[in-house]
DNA sequence: CCCAATTGCTAAATCGGGTTAGCGCCCGAT
DNA sequence: ATCGGGCGCTAACCCGATTTAGCAATTGGG
């Protein structure tokens, strides 16, 4: 089928040389060792000439990198927000010519042992280990073989590997700002979570922090939150139902919603009260998720940043790789990625609809 | 760090014999080369108790398979449907012991050529050419070097690669069929491509099917479409100018819409003209986006079975690979898989609403 | 003119495992 | 006692690279 691939000791025939020395000039260390212009320029020339490429194989088995690292995930189909995170790292990966392997554990801890244990077998460089939403794991005990990095997740037991996580509290900070700024100091209500630190959905890392993160910032305004709604799951349908339950009783003048499908649902409530976004109600969510430019009034969000993140993963694995002995004092350090904020079409001020509040 | 992986090397001197010997054992060929019982315990127990595990690096070197694929596609995060058809194809490689790269090439032809070639470094024992929506692709000259499969894709010369695509034309016949059997014969239209077989966006493989499909299925029934709006991109802004177009002459009874996007694009065109789905208008679409069952009523659509895609590409993939010499009759089969229907609230029939046709 | 120090390259070992050829040993047959 | 043959295992080479040690040839100094 393929003509055999062309072979270092091809290119040694082809210039005249032994092997050694061809990969000593491939390898870019054939001035340090003097190895003469001549057989430089020949042993180049032949390497051109066949369209050498060393065997990432060979190689790996002789020095222990492959250039290659793992990407472990939960789940990669949840939504279009997994594939941007894969991709920031495959791009990142690309620059620095590493490849990826994909896995998926689908939450069952034996698949992913076996799947760590397949990694290794194939000598991977470096392992990064991600969340689909962000939240705290257990680290399996099979990451120790190699370099490693959370991403999207926090480790039970702090400092045990890095992580790289959305920076929530801000983001929290900022879609309360949002409304602040637009002028809204009453009727700000929470869906999907709170108003309570206590009312928030287990094991979320983001409910914990973005709720933190508005409380903070309405409090350093003395403005309080009018009230909240926790939702069992983050779907359209609870975000639904939760407003609706809430507009029963209550008239709220602007709307946090803890993420878009949360939003979506809340918009259809709305609707069907006779509300209007954003003259009578405003909304602002988080997530940046491809609906949230898709329904109308499109909708002001706070992105999570998975392109970044991805990205940003990498470049923390690469430094674990570099570092030979592992520096006890920053090990298991966090990194925060800012989420940047969607201005769209769902804040206004508040009294700008005909009924008063 | 780690402490150094077992080797071959180690179980047969805990075992008390030779490096050969213990390979043989653990390969299984211990039997027809009459290795000794007593032997053959000693070798299991020894790789047992050790964790032996085989480094797939060095076999890869020795014997030329990796068991690693590559997957490498146009772009991964378009949408969850991405996800999906990897996902398909990780659980089907996983199922065979088998690792997938992933790789992206943003549709650069440059990219794409360094992308293969890296593979071809890592000695892959098999390609999957992925696009993220059905289309012929310019096969490129670099993939003759193992086996290759298209996901999702036609080749430009037929005949060359296999490919694995989803049945589109008989998915445009379903889809009729469903408006057939609600009793729907007047007042069909489609929002996104026709109702000519010349109004259809270029390169799109599933517009040309799905509209041959339609109208196929629609003909032998004896109907007749009433019309059509070809959209410049299946995107819900495009869905929604086109059909408030099509609202501003015609009172259609059933829209047929090229995907889930547009249709959602349809239902707020639908909604501001104060028509009700399903009670005066059904809809019926395509692909079965996660949106399809967050807008209301949930819409019927006929799925893009990206999963069992994904699937489908490692087996045929891996019947490449089993095949020594490339059979030329059979080289290039297309394979098609069926797109089920979701049938959920989106399609009613007709004069069940108030105001009468 | 001889010894030492460069200079310029290669032989050989290595990574971890697979594969082939063949070496001793024990048995029975001649 | 000798030979032939099956049995049970191992020596040796291979995959495609890197790396260390060291061998010739040249040059320089005394």
């Amino acid at each position: 089928m393929s003509p055999r691939r062309v072979t270092l000791a091809d290119v040694a025939k082809a210039a005249g040389v032994s092997r050694p020395t061809a990969s000593l000039v491939l390898s870019g260390r054939g001035r340090e060792l003097r190895i003469s212009q001549d057989v430089e320029q020949r042993v180049l020339r032949a390497a051109d000439e066949l369209q050498y490429r060393p065997n990432i194989v060979s190689v790996g088995l002789r020095t222990g990198s492959t250039r290659t690292i793992g990407f472990v995930s939960d789940t990669v189909a949840t939504s279009r927000l997994a594939g941007d995170m894969i991709k920031g790292a495959l791009e990142a990966a690309r620059e620095r010519g590493v490849m990826l392997f994909i896995g998926e554990t689908e939450g069952d801890p034996e698949l992913e042992r076996l799947l760590l244990q397949a990694m290794h077998d194939r000598q991977v460089d470096g392992l990064i280990l991600a969340s689909m939403f962000t939240r705290t794991i257990k680290v399996p005990k099979g990451v120790t073989a190699a370099p490693a990095v959370l991403l999207n997740a926090l480790p039970k037991q702090p400092g045990t590997l890095p992580a790289v996580i959305p920076d929530e509290i801000e983001a929290g900070r900022l879609a309360a700002r949002v409304l602040l700024d637009a002028g809204h100091r009453e009727g700000i209500y929470v869906i999907g979570a709170g108003p309570g630190m206590r009312n928030v959905p287990p094991d979320t890392v983001a409910g914990v922090e973005r709720l933190r993160g508005i409380r903070e910032a309405l409090g350093e305004a003395g403005v309080k939150l009018a009230g909240g709604r926790l939702c069992e799951d983050w779907q359209p349908e609870y975000g639904l139902t939760e407003t609706r339950e809430l507009l029963r009783t209550r008239r709220p003048r602007a709307l946090i919603c803890f993420n878009d499908r949360i939003a979506m649902g809340a918009y259809q409530a709305l609707d069907d009260a006779g509300l209007k976004v954003p003259q009578d109600v405003s909304v602002v969510s988080f997530d940046d998720h491809p609906i949230a430019s898709w329904i109308r009034p499109k909708l002001t969000t706070v992105a999570l940043p998975h392109y970044e993140l991805g990205r940003k993963a990498v470049d923390v694995l690469f430094d674990e790789i570099g570092r030979d002995q592992p520096d006890p004092g920053r090990k298991g350090e966090v990194h925060r990625v800012t989420m940047p904020l969607r201005t769209r079409e769902s804040v206004a001020p508040p009294h700008t609809g005909g009924s008063a509040g």
